[in-house]
DNA sequence: GTCTATAGAATGATAGAC
DNA sequence: GTCTATCATTCTATAGAC
């Protein structure tokens, strides 16, 4: 396990991190802690992962998570900010067609083509957000609406402009993500469709759906 | 705790039952054992849940449990395949249309209809399935498939018949039921819309969907 | 920054009395 | 059928050595 981590070290030592003790490698643990608690608590749930799992993961010893977290709950917090801005940041960044049609669509594919890149932080942002206290509970509910809004706006503009067919906008954004989101649950990469075709088919039926 | 347990036992008391010592009202513990799993599993999640806390909300001492459950994860079995059979049967119950398009209608105000009325219920079978060893996960997936089989060739006959305009009846299927399962992460039963209303919105947009 | 060792509490499950 | 008591294990988090 050592040995592992320290040949990962060896990309960015520089003379200083060399003359460290022999357990420091501190710039590679704190992400690889991350991707280890990702995955366990994507696999078995946010209560059934021990931190000691999580360290044997990383191939560290359970004290030394904390130099990395106050504690398990904080790592689960983090996790799950980290990925909600993730996802805001790049819908921002996505280009979009200007009227209402175009902008849905460009949604549709942004939304599916996010999601199924990292199955895991989707997995746990819907499962595991009431082992949040209040406080951070309702921070990441916040971002959550914030993602919501965005698809609501364009239902919105598009039903003012007569070319969507709906009636309530909030509604049909919370169906158009929930049949979206629904992706995960059966896509395999090596199945008989490719990604882009599953885009087209679930664009089909959001164009439908809204009467476009 | 006591007190109310007997008070509810009074109910079907015999004269061979009172005769019992103190402690003895089992034809109420089973029941209650688990309403209250169920509660909070669904709360709080299977693996932070525990014995204690289940044995606490049924006013019993957490040895008690072990006459009704072998272990713990047998509870969560027992709890999800015996909605799963409740599902299969109110189905198979439910009064539906000849045509395609009148069966797809009845699935879908069906599916709302029952979702709502066992939020806990909904919300284990999804999230909890993790939790279950391979045999037990595979028995409660194939009740599953059961289920997503009936809207799938519902679909299938609506194409076959020229009714629905769609390639995919197996993807349609899964996209719809997700679509309409999502319905519990927003309604609120005191909220603005009455479930007929939702129902018939979630109608709307499943019938442009299928292109019908 | 990581280690070892441990405090202090909680867990699932069982045994035996009533 | 339920209770009390307990076993053996596991857990989160911390303290102090290196």
């Amino acid at each position: 396990m050592r040995r592992f981590a320290l040949v990962l070290n060896t990309r960015s030592d520089t003379y200083a991190a060399m003359a460290r003790t022999t357990g420091s490698h501190s710039e590679i643990t704190g992400p690889r802690i991350r991707e280890a608690a990702l995955r366990l608590f994507a696999k078995h749930g946010y209560a059934a992962v021990s931190m000691r799992q999580i360290a044997r993961e990383v191939g560290v010893q359970v004290g030394a998570l904390y130099n990395y977290t106050p504690d398990k709950q904080a790592l689960l917090f983090s996790l799950l900010q980290g990925h909600m801005d993730e996802l805001l940041a790049a819908w921002e960044a996505e280009p979009r067609g200007a009227d209402p049609l175009a902008r849905l669509e460009s949604f549709v594919r942004f939304h599916i083509r996010f999601n199924l890149a990292r199955p895991e932080a989707i997995f746990i942002s819907y499962m595991e957000l009431r082992n949040l206290e209040p406080a951070p509970f309702a921070a990441i509910e916040s971002l959550r609406k914030t993602y919501e809004q965005e698809l609501e706006a364009i239902l919105a503009q598009g039903r003012d402009a007569g070319v969507f067919q709906l009636d309530e906008p909030r509604i049909t954004a919370f169906a158009l993500i929930a049949m979206l989101t629904g992706v995960n649950t059966w896509y395999r990469a090596d199945g008989r469709l490719s990604e882009p075709e599953v885009a087209s088919l679930y664009w089909d039926m959001t164009r439908r759906a809204v009467g476009a």
